[in-house]
RNA sequence: GCCCCCGUAGUUCAAUGGAUAGAACAGGAGACUUCUAAGCUCUUGAUCCAGGUUCGAUUCCUGGCAGGGGCACCA
């Protein structure tokens, strides 16, 4: 039990004998560290049934509290206009500090979701279609929620959802098949030539398409070689390029720092899809000037969409509706998120209204996450990189950035450094804002690498690693001091449970940030104030190091839950 | 026209209905014969407008204004 729910079982109790049963309160951090370690609107939320002033009430309750003795508590106060203040001991902080070097890489972990099953479905690529800026976006947010809930002791399962079929797919293999590809077999080429090929064969495919009627028949008919699964050279080069592009993607996902347990495609969904929607027209769907549609309930307010055009094809709707039913048939989740671009919102609620009517638990358990878009500004960005920005670009600016900044450092970063930098900046300035939002990538303050950003709490972690390698040199070991007073770094430390918990609940990465950057700018603060490898004093120094280390230990867990590598050196 | 999302310092972003709205960048000032200056200390500066609900509203409701997205055969 942590201590907030020690606290917030006290308060209740407390409510109780007062005659305020089931009121609900919060029980917080204050903003305002010297208002305490914890506060509650307990009182101010009673107030109102108990027919009393919150001062009157919170004076009670302080009461009621003191009755029960709680240990950890060195005070409890009134404050404002009725809030109630605790403070806790330094006893308490000396065990929490054990706690942390015990517990390491599993400090913080919560637990709320043990023994369930959670399915988070991110960074979909359009296979065939270089991945750009905003699957960037979709997985520096997805693979940061597979994180949080695999802190939540859930069984998490990342899928991915590629899309490897339709008529931009059909003219790629068209172009493809008008020139020497048999390059694309041999394993000793490398994969970034095959890729660039493929992705010249998808713009010259497309400017066929449009130049030459022609062609246009002859890539319907490779698409529909493809949507059927025939037996054709074409559908055979498909799928051997499909399994490059899986590859590649897979690839550079991994170079962000993300693995998929398994991929649904857009192909299986449909036929899925498909069946579906045939099985329930006339109570669900209906048909309409040749094509199935979906009409939803006025009250709803959500728009009529076509599920299958008039050509017998599946459209996003269906394909949608048949994920979600593989999904659910093939991992029986408890929760399925999906993290998707905002503008598929209305889209994707059509979807699950209708699968209300198929599966209600389709609905109920599915979560969607939208984010928004990254417009770019400033010259530095738009230069260099013109029109929808792919992520290899974005990544090689933000890297020639890093390393221009290494130069004349101490510490001259590894290659694999750079990348770790480079990514979490980028990263970082995704998730510091709220899921959904549009985020303006400035690269002048986006990448300043200073104050709030990726790099900061990189190097604070470092800056940790060194000290503690500079102790260990002297032969210096981190060790609590009894007795000494808890430090507002060690308040800020404990923090970390409850800023998990409100990241999994609300699916919120950015708390995580904020909350980091805050952990970062305290020790720092700390840092400045303090000499903390003394030689003069080993004593003193080892209990600084203790405090500094379990920082740095809360630190790194906050940057794996968020995606971001924690270097030792930089 | 209808529906959804959004509007917070000069700028980029935070804030389960709670205390003095929190950071960073930019601007101004400063410390360091000390462990990584991608750092630290101090400082100037903000809730789009008008109503309403509430003990209390950036947050909830209504109406404006401004931006983004969607509205049947693309995804």
């Amino acid at each position: 039990m942590t201590i907030r729910q020690k606290l917030h079982t006290a308060l209740a109790e407390s409510l109780k004998n007062l005659g305020a049963e089931n009121v609900s309160f919060s029980l917080e951090h204050p903003t305002e560290l010297s208002h305490g370690d914890f506060a509650t609107n307990a009182a101010l939320a009673s107030a109102k049934v108990l027919a009393k002033n919150p001062r009157e009430v919170a004076d009670a309750l302080v009461q009621e509290l003191k009755n029960q003795n709680i240990a950890e508590l060195e005070s409890v106060h009134v404050a404002g206009p009725g809030f109630i203040n605790f403070k806790l001991t330094d006893s308490y902080f000396q065990e929490l500090n054990k706690t942390v070097f015990l517990e390491q890489e599993n400090f913080g972990k919560s637990g709320v979701h043990l023994g369930k099953k959670i399915l988070v479905e991110h960074s979909s690529p359009n296979l065939f279609k270089p991945f750009h800026i905003g699957h960037m976006m979709n997985n520096a947010i997805g693979e940061s929620l597979v994180r949080i809930m695999k802190f939540s002791g859930a069984n998490v399962i990342p899928i991915s959802f590629p899309s490897d079929v339709g008529l931009g797919i059909a003219k790629a293999i068209w172009s493809v098949m008008q020139q020497e590809h048999a390059f694309l077999y041999d394993d000793s080429a490398s994969l970034e030539s095959k890729m660039k090929f493929l992705g010249e064969c998808y713009a010259a495919g497309t400017r066929a398409f449009e130049d030459n009627p022609e062609t246009v028949s002859e890539i319907r008919k490779i698409n529909e070689e493809i949507y059927r699964a025939e037996n054709t050279p074409a559908f055979e080069l498909y799928l051997h390029t499909k399994k490059l592009n899986v590859h590649y993607f897979e690839n550079t996902v991994a170079r962000l720092g993300s693995h998929f347990d398994s991929y649904i495609f857009e192909s299986e969904a449909g036929i899925v899809g498909e069946k579906i929607i045939r099985e329930h027209i006339g109570n669900v769907f209906k048909e309409s000037e040749g094509a199935v549609i979906y009409v939803p309930e006025e009250s709803t307010h959500l728009p009529t969409l076509v599920f299958m055009t008039s050509e017998g094809h599946p459209t996003y709707e269906t394909k949608d509706m048949g994920l979600l039913s593989i999904k659910f048939d093939r991992y029986n989740p408890d929760l399925s998120a999906i993290v998707t671009d905002a503008h598929q919102v209305p889209h994707f609620d059509v979807v699950v209204d209708a699968a209300s009517k198929i599966h209600s638990e389709w609905k109920e358990k599915s979560v969607h996450v939208p984010h928004g878009r990254m417009s770019f500004k400033g010259q530095k960005m738009s230069s260099r990189l013109g029109g929808v920005p792919l992520a290899t670009d974005v990544l090689e600016t933000v890297l020639a950035e890093v390393e221009e900044r290494s130069k004349g450092r101490e510490n001259t970063s590894t290659a694999e450094n750079a990348d770790a930098i480079a990514i979490a900046a980028i990263k970082f300035s995704i998730l510091r804002t709220k899921p959904g939002q549009n985020i303006n990538f400035d690269p002048e303050t986006s990448l300043s690498f200073e104050g709030d950003s990726g790099p900061y709490l990189q190097y604070t972690h470092a800056r940790i690693a060194s000290l503690l390698d500079k102790a260990a040199g002297l032969g210096i070991a981190p060790a609590y001091k009894a007795g000494e007073p808890a430090t507002d770094l060690e308040r800020i430390t404990m923090q970390f449970h409850s800023v998990v918990e409100s990241a999994i609940s609300e699916f919120a990465p950015q708390h995580v940030v904020t909350y980091l950057v805050e952990l970062c700018r305290t020790f720092n603060s700390f840092y400045g104030a303090n000499k903390i490898v003394d030689e003069s004093d080993q004593e003193t120094s080892a209990h600084r190091l203790a405090v500094a280390k379990a920082a740095q230990i809360v630190l790194k867990n906050g940057l794996g839950l968020l995606g971001i590598k924690a270097p030792e050196r930089m």
